[in-house]
DNA sequence: CTTACAGTGTGGTTAGACCACAGTGGTAGG
DNA sequence: CCTACCACTGTGGTCTAACCACACTGTAAG
């Protein structure tokens, strides 16, 4: 086994046994060294891996921020880690777009009436009103998915679409090159998040999950990304 | 930007761009460092990273399984993220298997009668006729789930699949040891998957699904976790 | 022709040094 | 007395240079 997995295994081990809670500190890396008697290199690799994860945060300097920090941030990490498999062509975008489509379907029929992530969903979308700028209105948009799935309660799926949505994030950027009038699609997509969030809020599960994956499908369909599509 | 991201960010490139693919071998540490002027310190942690993403895999010494050569885990790489999630207590594991049942069901529905991971699938089951060790079997019942899933077509599903199971794979093995009775449990075990894969092989999506979703949370309910169980 | 072995290039690991950063606390100047 | 400055301390970030184990390769000895 190798050295820095050594020092992994005994970092899991302290999340598992209760000695490490989210929020707390891990030791300085000079120290967790000595204390597992390896070299300061291995112990960084394994916080790199671990910061990778989404498990950890390292920080310099002293204070609030600084040293490592134990976070729980597996969207992100899942995300990184799918863009990179798109960038080897193992993964092509429709399959991901089709998962997407997948997860999200069920949280919109799942999704809890009351739930405050659907509050938050709502205020994102008066933004998104006043957000012609594409980037803007991207960013917000999949703030919205990600508060749509999450009101369904289940966190695995709520950081899986997250990482999803994360993965092909700079390609659904391109893509909005390839609309003939964007202002056209926005005010459809808008209308849509609308039609989406009303069919939540009335308890109609059934018809929030058609709508979301119409909306979904529609968009890459427009934007010219078929069943059939090619990586990049 | 830390130094290693750097590196990150070009080998992503090379990946991209298809100067760097499936099979093929990332320059030599020390020829990469001074490519890009940085410490092989840096180059190493990149490549951790990478590794730990499943993206490569590190051998050493000289001839085919030496050097550092790109190759597509992301089932793995992804259940070790989950894994490390279910330690901080941020992901319960009742999630992970609701996501499982989510998932499966799906691949179920839409797997290719004909497709060759049913095969996989019928030798599998053949396989666990005669296993009746505990450990052997669950291994077995894994890669069985596993093909069912491929048979649906889409990678992401599969891996996604793949890492879920395996982010709970020791949990699932002390799980066994609540059981009153691990003959007739696997016995039972065993139906269950003749009648998925008959369901399948028939052409019938729905019966498939049900009967998936049936079985995993049979398992888990008979082992004792309920839909408000705790992490470990 | 076979065998033994030095050579070469790979990743794995280590020690030690220096840097930038951000709080902390003492101190000199107002 | 108060304020502004600054050295101090501990954090992660980076680099260099060396050595190790490993596995194949080519060559030389038998």
């Amino acid at each position: 086994m190798r050295t820095h997995e050594l020092v992994l295994q005994w970092i899991e081990k302290q999340l598992s046994d209760g000695d490490l809670a989210l929020g707390g500190r891990l030791p300085g890396e000079r120290a967790m060294a000595e204390q597992l008697q390896v070299s300061r290199t291995s112990v960084r690799e394994a916080v790199r891996i671990l910061e990778a994860m989404g498990v950890v945060r390292a920080g310099v300097g002293s204070g609030k921020d600084a040293g490592t920090v134990v976070i729980a941030e597996p969207g992100s990490a899942l995300g990184s880690t799918l863009r990179l498999h798109v960038a080897t062509r193992h993964l092509p975008v429709a399959d991901i777009v089709e998962t997407r489509v997948l997860l999200e379907s069920w949280a919109a029929a799942r999704a809890k009436v009351g739930a405050p992530a659907l509050d938050e969903a709502a205020a994102l979308l008066e933004q998104m009103d006043d957000s012609p700028d594409i980037e803007t209105f991207l960013a917000l948009d999949a703030r919205f998915h990600v508060a749509l799935a999450q009101a369904a309660g289940n966190t695995v799926v709520s950081a899986m679409m997250a990482s999803l949505r994360g993965a092909i994030e700079n390609y659904a950027g391109k893509l909005t090159g390839n609309l003939p009038d964007w202002k056209a699609t926005s005010d459809r997509l808008r209308a849509e998040h609308r039609a989406i969030l009303a069919a939540v809020n009335a308890d109609d599960g059934g018809r929030a999950a058609d709508l979301v994956a119409a909306h979904i499908q529609g968009f890459y369909k427009e934007a010219g990304v078929g069943s059939q599509a090619s990586g990049r």
